[in-house]
DNA sequence: TCCTATTACTTCGTGCCATAACTATTAGTG
DNA sequence: CACTAATAGTTATGGCACGAAGTAATAGGA
C-alpha cells in the first residue's frame, strides 16, 4: 500500500519522477519556506539566516577558527570566509590570525556581537509561534532531519 | 520532559539558542546534504538540482508558463528566468512568447528535453539506495516536510 | 475610447553555496 | 637541516535565491 500523500498514477503505479513524490523537493521547499520566516525577524538585527547560525555557534563558544565553524555549521571555508568579513564589517566579530598558529584565523565576538545575543533570545519562540506547530511535532521533525543528515553524510 | 536529542544545559533549562536545537539549522543542513547526493548523479545529465526539478515539472506538463513553474516549484520568477535561459542554452527547452498573451512565456520541452527523461528514470532509486533509508522512513519524512511547508506558508 | 491598474517576465544588486586553484604556514621525514 | 606533505584560509567562477525596480502587454473602469 502507498502512503496517503504519495501521488499515484491512474494505472496504480507510482510515478517515481512526480515532483510531489521527491523528498529532495520537499526538503528544498521546506528549507526555503522556513528560512523565509526568519528574514523579517532577523532583518532588524542586520543578520541573514546563515549569519545568524554563525552567531549562534559563536555564542556557544568564542573564539573559534574558520575550520571549527565550518565543522559545526557544515559549511565550506570558502562560504564562511566572505560571510565572516561581512560580520566583521557589521562590527559583530573580530578576525585575527592566531598567535600560536599563523594559519588559523581566530573569530572573536566583539562587545556588540555579545550584546546582540540578548535581542536574539526572543527569536526561537517567535518562529515557533509563527509556525504554529507543537513542540512534539518540532522535536519529531528535528530528530527525523538528524536521521536524514546522518544518512546523507554517512559516506561523505 | 525533553526529547532524547535536545541539547540541555547543566542547569536543566534547554538552551533555546543552541545550534543543535534549531529546526532551521537541521533543515538547512539536511537540504544541503541531500542535495549534494544529487550532484554526481545529475552531472552526467548536465543538470543542477534546481534545473532537475524544473525538468520534472515539465515532464509532468508541457508547455508551462514561468509563473506556472514558479507556483509548482515555489520559486520566484526572478530565479527561474536565468535558469530557464540556461536550460534553453543546453537545448532542453524552448522559450517562446505565447501567441494568445504576449506577456506569457511558454516553456516547451525540446526533443532532447523529452529524451532526457529516460535517463532520469533511474535517479530516484539511485538516491534512495545511497540514502539507505526505508520507504517508510522516507514517506514519513516527506509527509512531515509537507506539514512544515503548510505551516510555514500558511500566512504566506 | 482612453486611462489606470494589473499581470508576466526581466534585470539588478546582494548574499549564499560549492568546486577548484592558489598562498602561506606548519608538521613530518630522511 | 632541508624538503615534502599537510593544513588553514582566500580568491575566482558559476549557479541559486530573493527583493526591488523596470518594461511590455493586457484587463478593467470612467
Amino acid at each position: 500500500m502507498t502512503t496517503m500523500d504519495e501521488h499515484v498514477e491512474m494505472s496504480g503505479a507510482p510515478n517515481l519522477l512526480a515532483l510531489e513524490n521527491q523528498v529532495c523537493f520537499a526538503l528544498a521547499v521546506a528549507s526555503r519556506s522556513v528560512l523565509s520566516l526568519y528574514r523579517p525577524v532577523l532583518d532588524p538585527l542586520g543578520l541573514t539566516h546563515p549569519q545568524y547560525l554563525v552567531m549562534l555557534a559563536l555564542w556557544e563558544q568564542d573564539p573559534r577558527s574558520v575550520k571549527d565553524l565550518g565543522l559545526a555549521l557544515q559549511l565550506e571555508p570558502a562560504t564562511l570566509s566572505p560571510l565572516l568579513k561581512r560580520l566583521e564589517a557589521a562590527g559583530l566579530v573580530r578576525r585575527e590570525r592566531s598567535s600560536v598558529d599563523e594559519r588559523v584565523l581566530d573569530i572573536t565576538l566583539t562587545q556588540a556581537g555579545r550584546q546582540l545575543r540578548a535581542r536574539a533570545e526572543a527569536i526561537p519562540a517567535t518562529i515557533v509561534s509563527e509556525l504554529g506547530m507543537s513542540s512534539d511535532e518540532l522535536d519529531d521533525l528535528r530528530s527525523t532531519l538528524h536521521a536524514v543528515i546522518a544518512a546523507a553524510t554517512r559516506r561523505n
